[in-house]
DNA sequence: TGGGATTATTTGGGATATCATGGGAAACAT
DNA sequence: ATGTTTCCCATGATATCCCAAATAATCCCA
């Protein structure tokens, strides 16, 4: 189904570029896909994604009424959002204001998160993470359904396979 | 897809030349599209489209009752629209009454928002960015309905939910 | 199963092209 | 004339391209 999954940590060089993962970069070339960044509206984080959740949010403001709030907050994604050029290598540039946003310094850590991936501080990602598998631990997992009689394709417990 | 995306900010010199963003041009080229400009109804920015927008005001115009108030209302986006001429650098030049309504001054802000951008005050932009997104973690997303028909998807853009 | 060889990926740096900006001079209008 | 607009070229900053080095993953055969 070609999600994007996993965690990948990357140095971002003194020119500001970023290596997209080889594993991202290939689930947008089989999909001929350009990449699109942008701020996440809720998180010190950027998000990633293909064109087609930029094409709903687009569509989504055409739809409502252009006075009200919710078509402000949408235009605030899109005026963040940024179709990125991959050189060469597979880098992208990090514009400063991405950098600023997501507060990085040298490194870049990539999470996948099935349809998209978003790109942290490593520290403050791996914070947030064990701040999450407390909460799972002493609240319980949140309601998950999963699709109808599979089961989750089960995975060993300790860690996805965070190469690196 | 072709979309006017992310933000700029450029100076306006002493001639009054503001140089339109690079990525804006070329969606203008590939379209071969003249750039409209005209004041915002609700904000004090100006707005930027191609011609295709302007038609559709029309068209709107056309298929209401002349005599209401909106239909005066709609005119007067009409009435304050300019076709811009580029010079060879791609720059246009706003007339005082532009400059004057958006209250801008030797900056101007661009915030691309889809099939169309905006032009502001840099300052002014970015309270009104903030306001978005401290709405946006109070009050939560937009309802978005990503993933047309298909399962619920793993959510908006904007990451929720953080289960990861 | 080990470990060296091979390939893929990431990272770095220099050369080149693009872009925003500024200014002078020509064209235009008042 | 006088002020303004348009055209053209120059410049610095920065992004992009291209090639090479370093690092990590994979393969293959003993």
């Amino acid at each position: 189904m070609d999600l994007f999954l996993s965690t990948f940590e990357n140095r971002i060089d003194r020119k500001g570029r970023l290596s997209v993962p080889a594993p991202f970069r290939a689930v947008l070339e089989r999909r001929r896909d350009p990449l699109y960044l942008f701020k996440s509206l809720t998180e010190p984080c950027l998000e990633g994604c293909g064109p087609e959740r930029i094409g709903q949010i687009v569509d989504a403001i055409d739809s409502m009424d252009s006075l009200s709030e919710e078509v402000a907050t949408l235009q605030t994604m899109l005026s963040s959002a940024q179709e990125m050029k991959l050189d060469g290598e597979g880098r992208i540039m990090l514009s400063a204001d991405f950098i600023a946003f997501a507060e990085l310094d040298d490194m870049a850590l990539y999470a996948g998160i099935g349809r998209s991936f978003q790109i942290w501080l490593p520290a403050r990602y791996r914070a947030r993470e064990t701040e999450a598998r407390t909460r799972a631990k002493s609240e319980g997992l949140p309601s998950l359904r999963l699709g109808g009689g599979r089961r989750p394709p089960d995975e060993t417990p300790g860690d996805p396979q965070g190469r690196r």
